[in-house]
DNA sequence: GTCTATATTTGGATAGAC
DNA sequence: GTCTATCCAAATATAGAC
């Protein structure tokens, strides 16, 4: 939908808050009334936009084959969410940090961002590692490593070319086998 | 100053972006305009609890004494981060993530968060690990842990009780003597 | 489907009296 | 220092013509 690019183009220029009904309209050579058309309300507007972020995530998360070593299968997974991050501070403050005064996602769209986390947790397992802390760790840390590289180092690589670094040192803790580290 | 005091309280409850000059004047018993001889704008008031902020959290960090041992030090490093993060939801953002649209803070208080960052350094150099990317992962494990309790456990402690855990992972990865661990 | 016109609200900011 | 009155701008939303 073209609302939508248009809205995204204008999140990504003037932040999540600044966007404006007006501003979208325009955009697409449109006057503001006519959006209401298309949605009920700037909020339905937000919501599709948190619906289609946590889609755009789901689909990238099922075109990857899962590898079956566990540090190579985390690795994928953090970078993959890393760089998801990265692409788009806005998208990231949209979906997983609460920051518009109002805005809750409609049951249809919370819905994705729980098959987010799901679809998450079995790739977890497929590493077979069972116990649930390590999981909020790892989380934890891949979040950890997206927040700094957007919030101090926006569109550069500091935090995200310590991703490598960051899964070893959580397998070897898990495993707590501080076997052969290997440091592409 | 209890102009500040009711935007803390304020904030708290409508969320960051959501404070207003008419709402902060009523709690205080008096009206929007009236502000005005206190601060030049609204974006300076936003200015202030930004230095408060900082202010803060540097007071906590001068009241402690630094652990010679360099895993007591990084997990009191850490808690402290994270209970002063999990204290105040809106505070974190103001101060960590750029969540409202226009604010910049001021050279004066930028300097206290950059005081922040300095004194984190200071307390992390203690603990006798020299490499920058340590640093890097290190703030990268705590932001991690805060921002996902913030998020998905508010008041909880469903992460902040993994520091430890956390701290011991690092410790073992950066010195790589998989040694002793105690798990408190 | 898209428009104009407009209602309505909200909120930052200023002028000037006291 | 604090007020009333007011201005101004922005922005969501609705009504109704075309």
């Amino acid at each position: 939908m073209e609302i939508l690019e248009a809205a995204w183009g204008l999140v990504r220029e003037k932040g999540l808050s600044g966007l404006a009904l007006r501003d979208i309209a325009a955009k697409i050579g449109m006057r503001a009334p006519s959006l209401y058309w298309y949605f009920d309300s700037k909020q339905a507007i937000y919501d599709a936009m948190f619906a289609e972020g946590n889609r755009t995530l789901l689909d990238r998360m099922s075109r990857e084959e899962i590898p079956t070593e566990p540090r190579a299968l985390l690795s994928r997974m953090a970078s993959l969410f890393v760089q998801f991050a990265g692409q788009d501070t806005a998208r990231f403050q949209l979906m997983f940090q609460r920051t518009i005064p109002d805005f809750e996602p409609s049951p249809e769209s919370y819905a994705l961002a729980t098959e987010v986390v799901e679809q998450s947790r079995k790739w977890f397992d497929a590493s077979r590692i069972t116990d649930p802390a390590h999981f909020d760790l790892f989380t934890a840390l891949v979040s950890g490593l997206a927040s700094q590289q957007l919030a101090n180092d926006p569109g550069g690589d500091r935090w995200q070319r310590l991703i490598d670094e960051a899964v070893d040192m959580f397998v070897n803790h898990v495993f707590k086998t501080p076997s052969t580290r290997s440091s592409t």
